[in-house]
RNA sequence: GGCCCCAUCGUCUAGUUAGGCCUAGGACACUGGAUUUUCAUUCCAGUAACGGGGGUUCAAAUCCCCCUGGGGUCACCA
């Protein structure tokens, strides 16, 4: 039998990071085993505007290369693939369960069911559906019918019963019917509920395998059973954990953001992200986007394969020590067998380490796209960048390598596309390096006389002038470096230092000296 | 609270199905050192875990029981 796995998120707006694992997982299962994957839109409520609502779900997919087999766009054979347009198929199983007895219209009113619920909670004695409407003979229920009474239907749980599974990363799970309410499946006016609805199409949808977050087993007996009464064959379950906030045990969610923002865990990604954000326009406060979503990682300039390989290493490893995987490598390897039982927190530590592996693997070519893409984003660079602009940004990433571990962190190397004028420095590093230092201003001032009349103004003759001046002073070179480095730069790190200077050209490097030696004197004079 | 799930370094995990090869391995983070005339990178080294108590056994991280702790879920949401 072909495998057939299947996502199905409900048009929220956004790709949670969790439930883009929940997708992985099942895409990789599906590819692994030549199966099908399927993307089922859950829209039962009415959406107001689905393509606003799905648009950034399907966004993150591409963006990160799963592709679907069926679904929206792509369409198939067991269509359609949004749950609201799939009605009558929800009807004709809901009238096959009323007709078989499987499901009764419950004519009892919600008060009365709720004060039920109410009064069993607090005697602690397990609460039971009081099934007055299922004695109700077939002409009584035909005149509530007729008066248009107010009614819903609900499944019939076999009390008698006991439901179980073999769960494909839990093992075998049993649920005692006895102790089970008769759940809703249906509105009055007939609509579906989500745990009806599910079962009818994953059965109509042939799914196998139902690879899903462990906060859903508890709805499983109740699907096991409506399947069952559907006369569908069980699909295989496979309830992987979910997804935590970092540095705790909880759900990672959307709600929680604010909290994030003060956990410690949190504190290096939503700086790197507040910066790279606000510096594209994006305010990060208004939480359109956080780390919770997916589309976050890609507006920071995460790669694909970055985000990819941390979420398929939360929850599952290959063996005892690869950690470095490409989707291809997770596509023949993934297994649900080596899916780990207990819930994951998302290291932000761990998505960098990751980040910085495939960054460092990346083309020329890709990482001069992203970085320019970037960079136009935050206006450093105009749209459509000339030869010489390109050239300049591929100088910059080449001397900066090993800092841009996301694209975002070319923003951080803004000095080489700000004009003196606007090249903003550390205030605080300025003082510490250029003002402070007794004579940091004075042979800054005598060095900017040299660098003016190298026969080149190279890396290397640079470093040669820089290194007679200090040996003729009889000083260190950390004397003069960082005054130098902060006059041209503005910062007090950043990549090596002459080529640096080098880069930025004779005549932008002693305006920016000259700069600072102004900025220097009139601050010690107050 | 009911039902269900889970439990190895700070974190992600290997080892648990078939008990001995585990004086518990890897990765991230952290600390120290080397390289780098700055920062970063890179390299090397180090700190660090089987929640507790009972069994079974010659032998238990691995099997059984109890306790504790953590979490999920309890809608006419999905």
């Amino acid at each position: 039998m072909t495998v057939r796995t299947r996502f199905a998120p409900s048009p929220t707006g956004y790709m949670h990071i969790g439930g883009m694992r929940t997708a992985l997982f099942n895409w990789l299962w599906a590819r692994r085993n030549g199966g099908q994957f399927i993307l089922r839109v859950d829209d039962t409520d009415q959406q107001r505007n689905l393509d606003e609502a799905l648009g950034p779900i399907l966004d993150a997919f591409r963006w990160l290369g799963l592709d679907w087999d069926e679904g929206p766009e792509v369409g198939g054979n067991y269509g359609p693939y949004f749950q609201s347009q799939r009605r009558d198929l929800h009807d004709a199983a809901l009238d096959k369960l009323i007709d078989s007895g499987a499901a009764y219209r419950d004519f009892e009113p919600p008060e009365e069911t709720r004060s039920q619920r109410e009064a069993a909670e607090k005697e602690k004695r397990v609460y039971l559906s009081s099934r007055v409407s299922v004695g109700l003979s077939e002409v009584e229920v035909s005149a509530k019918l007729t008066a248009d009474d107010a009614h819903v239907v609900r499944f019939l749980i076999p009390r008698d019963r006991r439901v179980s599974i073999d769960d494909n990363v839990r093992g075998h799970v049993e649920w005692d019917c006895g102790l089970m309410v008769d759940p809703v499946i249906a509105r009055g006016d007939g609509s579906p509920l989500y745990n009806f609805a599910t079962a009818v199409d994953d059965g109509q949808l042939q799914i196998t395998h139902v690879i899903r977050a462990e906060e859903h087993l508890s709805n499983t007996p109740t699907q096991v059973l409506i399947h069952e009464a559907l006369g569908h064959d069980l699909p295989e379950f496979a309830h992987i954990p979910f997804v935590a906030a970092p540095g705790g045990k909880k759900k990672l969610s959307k709600r929680d953001i604010e909290k994030y923002r003060k956990s410690p865990a949190f504190q290096k990604l939503f700086q790197l992200g507040d910066e790279v954000l606000s510096a594209t326009g994006i305010d990060p406060a208004e939480q359109s986007l956080s780390p919770v979503m997916v589309a976050y990682y890609r507006e920071v300039g995460f790669l694909p394969a970055g985000v990819l390989n941390t979420l398929a290493r939360l929850g599952w490893s290959l063996d005892d020590k690869t950690e470095n995987m490409s989707l291809q490598t997770l596509l023949e390897n993934f297994s649900l067998e080596r899916v780990v039982k207990a819930s994951a927190g998302l290291d932000p530590d761990k998505l960098m380490s990751y980040q910085s592996y495939w960054m460092g693997r990346l083309s020329a070519d890709e990482k001069l796209k992203g970085c320019v893409d970037v960079l136009v984003r935050a206006g450093l660079v105009a749209e459509h960048p000339d030869a010489d602009m390109l050239a300049l940004v591929d100088a910059v990433v080449k001397l900066a390598a090993d800092r841009v571990r996301v694209f975002g962190d070319i923003l951080g190397m803004d000095e080489f596309f700000a004009s003196t004028e606007s090249l903003r420095y550390s205030e605080k590093d300025f003082q510490k390096r250029v003002v402070k230092p007794e004579q940091a201003v004075d042979l800054l001032r005598e060095l900017r006389q040299l660098l003016a009349v190298t026969d080149n103004f190279t890396a290397d003759a640079m470093h040669k002038v820089v290194e007679e001046f200090i040996q003729q002073k009889g000083i260190r070179f950390g004397q003069v470096a960082p005054a130098l480095r902060l006059s041209v730069t503005g910062k007090a790190k950043g990549a090596d230092l002459f080529p640096t200077l080098e880069l930025l050209g004779r005549e932008e490097c002693l305006k920016r000296i000259d700069r600072a030696i102004g900025t220097a004197e009139s601050m010690k004079v107050v």
